[in-house]
DNA sequence: ATAAGATACTTCGCCTGTCAAGGTATTTCG
DNA sequence: CGAAATACCTTGACAGGCGAAGTATCTTAT
């Protein structure tokens, strides 16, 4: 975990969402996902994660149902609602210009928009 | 102002490091800068910049003294420290990782790393 | 049966960064 | 004098991340 999470901050929810675009699941297996999709670089603290939850399905975002009530330890499921869905773009797309921004105020050599001094 | 603060958190030291490295400079015209660089998108709340200068100080990376006592509304200018020079490029390094880890984890349709199923 | 370890979920309380709100002091313009 | 811009600073509240602790189940070994 070489990444600071402050610095992924606020887009905890926007992570959870992506891994819920890919069909339901539930969250320690989500964030064994975020894990090996990172390469170990990168993974929720499960206090993080929960709240994460909690505050998605607060807004909406998500919905949950308790798995099959068979063996093995219970396991809450989430499903991306419609409205997770509209977030979820929204959020990417708000990644994309926070990029761009990020990108312009870390460069110390600077030529764009100079035009008016 | 379109960009939430909550996505850039963590990143302020580091935008106004950045500011330093370009010279000395002081607190309202910094803000200013980063709001050119942006066109408009981004700036910073007053609160959070003097928070943000006194934690830099407090963290050895920048070093702060009073503008030439002449006429004009008293300014603080703030230099860049060695120290803050490798903690720019330390941030800088870490910045590089996020926009991959972060864009591995918003992408959907997830070619790499699947090797085992 | 017992113990250990992995899986899986939950809550409490602290810490830190952001920011609304308010304040101070100076200069310029009218 | 008043208003607006420049320039700085502090307080208190809020929200997200997370260490720590707890609960319950399943698997493996003894």
């Amino acid at each position: 975990m070489s990444i600071t999470a402050d610095t992924l901050r606020g887009n905890t929810d926007t992570i959870i969402l992506t891994q819920l675009m890919r069909g339901d699941n539930y969250g320690y297996e989500i964030n064994k996902s975020v894990q090996q999709r990172t390469k170990g670089e990168y993974g929720f603290k499960e206090a993080t994660l929960y709240t994460a939850f909690k505050r998605l399905e607060q807004n909406g975002f998500i919905r949950s149902y308790w798995g099959e009530d068979g063996p093995g330890a219970r396991r809450r499921y989430y499903s991306i609602t419609e409205a997770g869905r509209l977030q979820w773009a929204e959020s990417v797309k708000e990644w994309e210009a926070t990029k761009t921004i990020l990108d312009a105020l870390f460069c110390v050599d600077y030529e764009e928009a100079e035009s008016d001094g």
